[in-house]
DNA sequence: CAATTGTGTAATCGATGCTTACATTCACGA
DNA sequence: TCGTGAATGTAAGCATCGATTACACAATTG
């Protein structure tokens, strides 16, 4: 089993000659870090093992003394960038006003959209559910899970002061879902510029479908 | 460039002795169903060249001979399954009645859903935007902004009718797509379960959300 | 200090995409 | 009819990748 936390020193390469030392130091991480910048580069699929390993200087086995497949690295990096995608949303949901489910809801939205716009790549990762296999990642199952029940806390306390126009609130936590994920996957896939979205108006046009969803399931003001 | 669609005898191998005869008969045919199929029982990235090859009982090298590369072949792949595609919406648009603009549109998004929920991975080939060059694939492009062009010209036609309460068709057609794009990736990346949605109920499911969509966009009924 | 465990290297395997050189067959014009 | 060139297959080989195995070195620990 890989290391987990002790604090291991760097080695720090003797300043001008030797060879370095045989120990890499914290090549998990660096394997980590590197895939994630891999994949920032040509994609998810972009990350090689071997590549990850040349960049980390080491040798092309090497990688597997920390992960024991390609599969496993990927999993790995999938729970760091979840781990990176859940800051924002945690910070959007401070932002948001305490007392208005619905504005919190869409906040959440907001902070998904930003956030795969943003990190395409990682956002693939993260989402393709081919990266890794969902029944292990625990941190990544729980997170997510996490999130699903958070919507769905959200949205019953909308409902219960009025604030959706709609009963049954299974459908519109899933369409929500659908809508967000849909439009991120259509930015990663290239399809925005065949619906006419430029890239400056990306995330303009992520913003207005959300609040177009938001005033369809949002009850109409009381004063008509 | 290869053959197109001169009518060629497939050679029908001699009956109980020889050796199949040296040419194939129609080979680019026959890879491009073998990868559909390939593609049906392993997802998208387990189509291989070789074994589209080996299951044509051909060399290795003989796929070259008809697409420059594995790209290639799926973009013929994403055509063909495209091909299909059109055909049930085509068929859901005469279903629909002609009249009522908003019915057609939910049409087309209901047979999108369907077909996108029956047929994972060609539905995957057709819309990842990673597996051909979408400057190329001229059919494939022609038809997509085909059926942009004609969800625009229904919801333009439904404003007209004043089936909508919305002003900004735009952002209404983005996220139509949007919604049933992502409620199709949902199901393709596996993160139903996730949510809820069962295997039985996948399709009931989406025909909800579709219909949560509609009604948010639609104008409320004359007497209220 | 010695042994155990952790972590790296080297060499190798099989599969893949793709290329090149050569073989066979088809199709068309003299 | 035939024979020549184009089309289409085979054979062999390259580089890359994921993965395994045997071995080398280092760090920790008793």
């Amino acid at each position: 089993m890989p290391v987990s936390s002790k604090p291991k020193r760097r080695p720090a390469l003797r300043p001008s000659d030797q060879t370095r030392p045989y120990h890499h130091g914290d090549l998990r991480r660096v394997l980590i870090d590197a895939a994630l910048q891999l994949a920032k580069e040509g994609g998810a699929e972009a990350v090689s093992v071997r590549e990850a390993a040349r960049r980390a200087g080491v040798s092309p086995g090497a990688p597997f003394r920390h992960f024991e497949s390609r599969d496993a690295l990927m999993t790995a990096v999938a729970e760091e960038a979840q781990r990176r995608f859940r800051v924002e949303i945690d910070a959007a949901l401070n932002d948001a006003p305490a007392g208005d489910p619905l504005a919190r809801f869409r906040g959440i939205g907001l902070a998904y959209l930003r956030w795969a716009m943003r990190n395409p790549a990682h956002f693939e990762i993260i989402s393709s559910g081919r990266y890794f296999a969902h029944d292990e990642a625990g941190e990544l199952s729980r997170d997510n899970a996490e999130l699903i029940a958070m919507t769905e806390r959200l949205l019953a306390e909308a409902f219960a002061l009025g604030q959706l126009r709609v009963v049954d609130l299974k459908p519109v936590q899933i369409a929500a879902r659908a809508l967000v994920y849909g439009f991120a996957r259509m930015n990663l896939d290239g399809h925005l510029p065949r619906w006419g979205v430029a890239d400056t108006d990306i995330e303009r046009t992520g913003e207005a479908i959300l609040d177009l969803f938001i005033e369809g399931i949002a009850a109409p003001p009381r004063t008509a």
